[in-house]
Formats: structure tokens, C-alpha cells, sequence
DNA sequence: TATTGACAAATGTACGTACAGAAAATATAC
DNA sequence: GTATATTTTCTGTACGTACATTTGTCAATA
């Protein structure tokens, strides 16, 4: 369900947005002058009221500094507010979803986690939503949290929020990437072999015989891209021809739409693949049900394979074929990480890989040789 | 001429000057509404916008507050507003479970409210553990979070952290309940008429022709208890008679055992009931499970109902029948509330009922009267 | 009796103008 | 070249208008 666009932001709104960001971004750095207002009510064609209005809110926020005939200045102590308040030791983290499939459990690890030191936990989703992440990263940074976690969104797209992550940097918080990361970025990273996990999906139902094949595919984070990476993979050792005809591919924009395409593809490739591998458990719970509704049955006539070993794969009544994900384990990692970082420890891992392992369900069916 | 002895103060300046010393002098008592900004320009002769400025200002400090269409009324708490710091604005939340069933909804209905007020999300979770829930508390204390929102922990046993509340309350830190409450604190709470819920399900299963219905009930929390209040109201209405035997109870500690006293009581009653009230979708789904594994058919032989329209409902491959309820928009409604209180805002709900609503599934079967 | 619809009242946003006053930039006088 | 005057730039105050949006009220309606 698609949330509503955001209702249509004031214009003062728009331009104190815009400041506030060149400044936690470091655009505007501390104690620099800011455009004046007249240049300003150029630049975003409004009246200098708006303008104003957006400044004076800032500088009641403690982000700006006006002085009268000279200019307005970025306030130099915007991120001091924890200075007389008790240090409360808080690690933040974003994540794209809240409530849907293995993030609760991942969540869980991290806090679990923070809580054996002591540490709050901050959360912010983004819904996958860049804009959202943006005001996420805000968030955590006026916020002054000691440490972050980040569970990147749209990985596989170019990220524009990367000049606040330097923010981080430049300002010594640790943080690290969970599920995914962003390329452009040097970062610590706990993420599953996203490319074996869907290589191992693909040899087991080769190694049970079967050799059409198709793979639903997200397209807009890294763990689609390797995992279509991987099935490529598995496909190349086994000699099998990979067919772009068999890719079903989707993305966060289109996910609302997965079950009616679900059903061209299925239909279409109906009595040519006789497996399939799914992005991960829930996409395979799509599939269940879509061919329920077609009359294909499951494994009988189609075999398919998940990913992560979700609660869906353990609670469909069919129960799902798929591989591991470590879930609360690489929650607890990331948070561990981040607190031996804040005590200064060294040596501590930066590039981290799970290995999933496959678990049997009742989706797989052997196919005879003939 | 001589200017002014004085500064001559801005016009704007004089109005704050006086609007201030009628709210600290008690001309406007806390919670009264000021005149309207029309009615000030005329008393005053300057323009509403000099009368906004002052207004405004007076906001900021946060003597006063606007509501649109409304008026603007003099603010409860201006006392607390220290220094012109702003301070982070924070709401704890303290769930039992983090990861579990439907409380990843409930807490994006939270989060996605106080995103809108750039509210920040402090979160903790006590696994149904009263040791847990104290520890959580003194955080969020000595946090100081500007508002709470807690799901109670085995909320129909006594709970020896009240003190920890009534410090909050000492504090003026509004907070509120979900999805149950504390008996011996006055709070208020969003719930689920759990009463209605069960009394709901067990209607459905009479009208459906049922004469012989179990329940699993959980007794540790006010839903168990409402739950089973239901049961045996909807049992009472149609003059069955309620049978101890037939009860299943289990709390947080034996929920682990849950799987293997189901199959106890089912082989027990076997021949006996035809129907089974279940605590929640979660347990219907292991007595789904536990049923497969007896090889007791559903709903031919046994009809189950779950209650509170889980993923669990939805996804299972055989659709459970089930009851509303509210999760992600309780979330939201319970943010709103506490950003309202925070706001000063008067007469607001304290305690909030939503009314379950049937979602018929596959798992009913209609029994013919012989 | 309860619900709906129309209307008035109140605040929110946004445009415009004008001038005051302080600071910075520039021109001028020596 | 330096000191002083002048101009320009920039924010602060203040006026005006207009329309949007929300809330509360009251009368008409079902």
C-alpha cells in the first residue's frame, strides 16, 4: 500500500528544509555567511518574507545567526546541545522497513545487543525511500548519536545522502552497513554472500535435476543484484543457457504490482521452467499463492526455492525450501561492532560475510532423468 | 527633538511585553484562550502581522500555542521551557516484543507518526520480563524522554514497577498505554475491546452451529483475561454451559511447552469439541501446526478462530478466520496523542476502545443441526 | 434525534511595499 | 596612503492585501 505523497510543503517549508540540509551536510559550514536574503528570494523566486520566515525558524532552532547589516551566519554551536545535558549513550538506527519480514528480528539483535551496554537504541525507517533516509540521517545527526547503524536503501542506485555519511566521518561516529552497502562509500559491512546464497538455490535444484530455471529479481539493491549474480553463476557451471525471457525482475517501485506480473510470467513460461528461484521467502510466498490461484501445483509441476529463511518459509503450511539468513545474528553483530568501536578497540573486522545454508522444505521436487 | 528617553521599543515588543506579563501575572490563566489576532490589531491599531510577530515569539518561548481554525491559547506547561535550547524531542516506547507478531506494526504506526513531528524514536523492549521493563524504565528516565509510550508487561499479575511510573507522572511526562493497562494506574490507553473480540469469535462459531468450543487462553496479560471474558460471555448469551476442561490456559513462561500441551488437550478432547477459540492468529497457526500432526482436519473436523488479523492469518496457506485489529493505526493514534498532550492540547481521549471486526477465513465450518 | 451543509471565525501561507538602522564597500579629500 | 564621507548592501520593523485551511456553530434535513 502505497502511502500517500507527501501533502504539498509550504514554501517556507522547502527552503528551511534546503538550509538546515547544507548545513548538517556541511555546505554551509559553521560560521559561514549564508546567502542574504535578497539573493535568496531570487534564487527560489518568492517573496523575502518566505525567506524569512524559513530563517528566522532556523535561528529559533539554533541553526542560524542573523546580524543586522552584516548577514547570517551558520551558528557554530548548533551540535553542542549535548554538551551540558547527561551524555546519554545512544547508537541510532535506520533501516528500511520496521515491521515487515526479517527486519523486526534484525532490530531485535541490535537492540538486544546495545542493551547488554547499556546503550538506547534510536530508530528510524525509511520505507526504502531516499528522501526518507535523507531526513534520517538529519534526524541522527542533530541528534548527536554516538554511534549508527544503516541498513542501506536502494543500494544499487546512486545514493545522494553520501555527504552526510562523510558527516559522520569527519565527526568520528562510528558506523557500519547492514544487508547491503553502498559502493561509493568505504564502510564496514555485515552482509549475507548474498551471490551464494542464490548460487546455492540454484545448484540444489540443478543437483535435483532440473534445468529450466527462471529467477524473480529485484533490481534497485545490491542483495538482488548479487543474487541474480549468483543464479547467473550457478547456471554458467552447470553449462545451462541463461535466458533473459526467465528473469522476472521488480523493484521497490513496482513491488505492489509483483503478484499481477507474477501471473504473465508464470503464465507465459508455464510449460517451460519447472523451477524457480525467488529474490527470497516472501516473493516465494507470492508465488505459492499466485499459482495456487493459476492451478499449478506445487512442486508437482513447479519447483521453487526462497531466501533468508524467513518466519514465512517455517509457517507457510507448504513449507518453503530456502537458505539461511543470520537475521538477529547480524544484528548483534553490527551492534557489537559499533560498541567495541566506541571503546576504541582495534582491529576490528571490517568486511564481513555470512555463509547461508540451505534448508530443505517441501518445494522442491526431484526431477527424473529420462 | 530629543529621542526617545528609552529605547524606543519595537512595537511588536511592547504587545509581547504585555501579552507576557497578563500570562505570568494570571490575566490569562494556562489553557485560556488569548483574543483573537483580528481583535488584538484593533485594541492596538498596528497591523496583524505586528500581532503575529509577537504572537509567534511568544510560541517560540512557549508561552503560548496556535491551533489553526482554533484560536491561541496560553500554554500549560511554560514553566519547564528552561533555555532557548531546543531540546531533542524524544518519545520512548517500551514493547514487549520487538520482533514478534504484530508489534512491528504497531511500532511503525508510532514511528511514522513522530516522524511527521520530527519526534525521535528511543526504543526498548522487555520480552515480557518484569526485570526487563524496570531497567527499560530507568533509562527512559534518566533519558528524559519528553513522552512515553508503553505496552504493559504481564499486565494481569501485579507490577512491581508502578513507583517508575508515578515518577513520570511526578514529571509531567505524559505517557499512555497500548494494548492493555495497568488495573492500579490511573493512564490512559488504547486497546482493543478484547472483550468484544473473543465474545465476537465465539458468536461466530455458535451461529455457525457449534455447541462443544474450546479455548487456549493466556493468563498472565488483561488480553488473556478480556479474552476469556468474552469466551464465556458469547457462551453464557446462548445458554451453553462453560467448561473448565475445555480451557487451555498457558502464560508467558509455558508458551515454549504451548506445542506440547496442544496435543495433550487436543487428544484429550477430541471427540468432544468442534470448535476452538484461539488466543491470537499465533496460536492458531501451532494448533493449525499441531492439528496437521494429528492428522485432525480443519475445518472439517475441528473449526479454529484466531483473533487480531496477523500476517500469520493472511499468509498461512490456509486462511485463518480471524478479528481486526487496529495495530499500525493504534501505533499512530497513541504518537498523536502523546504529541497533542505535549502540546498542551486539552480534553483529550483517555481511554480509546477499537471494536474487532470479523475477517471470515477457511478455517469455520458450518455444522448442520441434526 | 442524529446527520449534513452552509457559513463565519480564526489561524497559516504568501504576496507586495516601504523605510529604518547597522555594517560593509566604495569613493573622496587631504 | 590614509582618514573620512558617501553609497550600497543587508537585516529589522511595519504596513497592506489576498486566499487557503481548519474549526466551531447553527440551521435545515433525513
Amino acid at each position: 500500500m502505497m502511502k500517500e505523497v507527501d501533502f504539498m510543503k509550504p514554501k517556507y517549508q522547502i527552503i528551511l528544509d534546503d538550509l538546515k540540509s547544507y548545513i548538517l551536510s556541511g555546505t554551509y559550514k559553521a560560521g559561514e555567511k549564508i546567502p542574504s536574503e535578497f539573493a535568496l528570494q531570487e534564487e527560489y523566486n518568492v517573496s523575502r518574507q518566505t525567506i524569512r520566515k524559513a530563517i528566522l525558524d532556523l535561528s529559533n532552532e539554533g541553526f542560524l545567526r542573523s546580524e543586522k547589516g552584516s548577514g547570517t551566519y551558520v551558528s557554530t554551536q548548533y551540535r553542542s546541545r549535548t554538551s551540558g545535558k547527561t551524555m546519554n549513550r545512544t547508537i541510532g538506527v535506520i533501516t528500511t522497513y520496521i515491521s515487515d519480514y526479517i527486519f523486526p528480528s534484525i532490530i531485535r539483535g541490535i537492540e538486544s545487543r546495545l542493551n547488554e551496554d547499556n546503550y538506547s537504541l534510536l530508530l528510524a525507517s525509511t520505507n526504502n525511500d531516499i528522501s526518507q533516509e535523507k531526513k534520517a540521517l538529519e534526524m541522527m545527526l542533530s541528534y548527536g548519536v554516538d554511534g549508527l547503524i544503516i541498513e542501506p536503501t536502494r543500494s544499487n542506485v546512486y545514493n545522494p545522502n553520501i555527504a552526510y555519511y562523510l558527516s559522520f566521518k569527519e565527526q568520528d561516529v562510528p558506523f557500519t552497513m547492514i544487508n547491503a552497502y553502498y559502493e561509493e562509500l568505504e564502510v564496514p559491512f555485515f552482509c549475507l554472500d548474498d551471490v551464494q546464497s542464490s548460487y546455492l538455490a540454484t545448484r540444489e535444484l540443478i543437483s535435483k535435476g532440473h534445468t529450466h530455471i527462471g529467477i524473480i529479481a529485484k533490481m534497485d539493491d545490491l542483495q538482488g543484484k548479487f543474487r541474480l549474480k549468483g543464479f547467473i553463476k550457478a547456471l554458467g557451471e552447470a553449462k545451462l543457457r541463461f535466458q533473459q525471457e526467465h528473469v522476472l525482475s521488480f523493484d521497490t517501485a513496482t513491488k505492489s504490482n509483483l503478484s499481477a506480473n507474477l501471473e504473465i510470467y508464470l503464465n507465459d513460461n508455464r510449460d517451460d521452467l519447472t523451477a524457480l528461484v525467488c529474490y527470497n521467502d516472501e516473493v516465494g510466498l507470492e508465488v505459492v499463492n499466485v499459482c495456487r490461484i493459476l492451478g499449478i501445483s506445487i512442486p508437482d509441476e513447479l519447483s521453487i526455492i526462497g531466501q533468508d529463511n524467513s518466519y514465512i518459509a517455517k509457517n507457510a503450511n507448504i513449507k518453503l525450501t530456502t537458505l539461511t539468513h543470520p537475521q538477529e545474528q547480524m544484528g548483534r553483530d553490527a551492534a557489537d561492532w559499533v560498541i567495541k568501536n566506541l571503546q576504541g578497540k582495534k582491529d576490528l573486522p571490517t568486511n564481513t560475510y555470512y555463509q547461508p545454508v540451505l534448508i530443505e522444505g517441501e518445494t522442491v521436487k526431484v526431477i527424473e532423468v529420462e
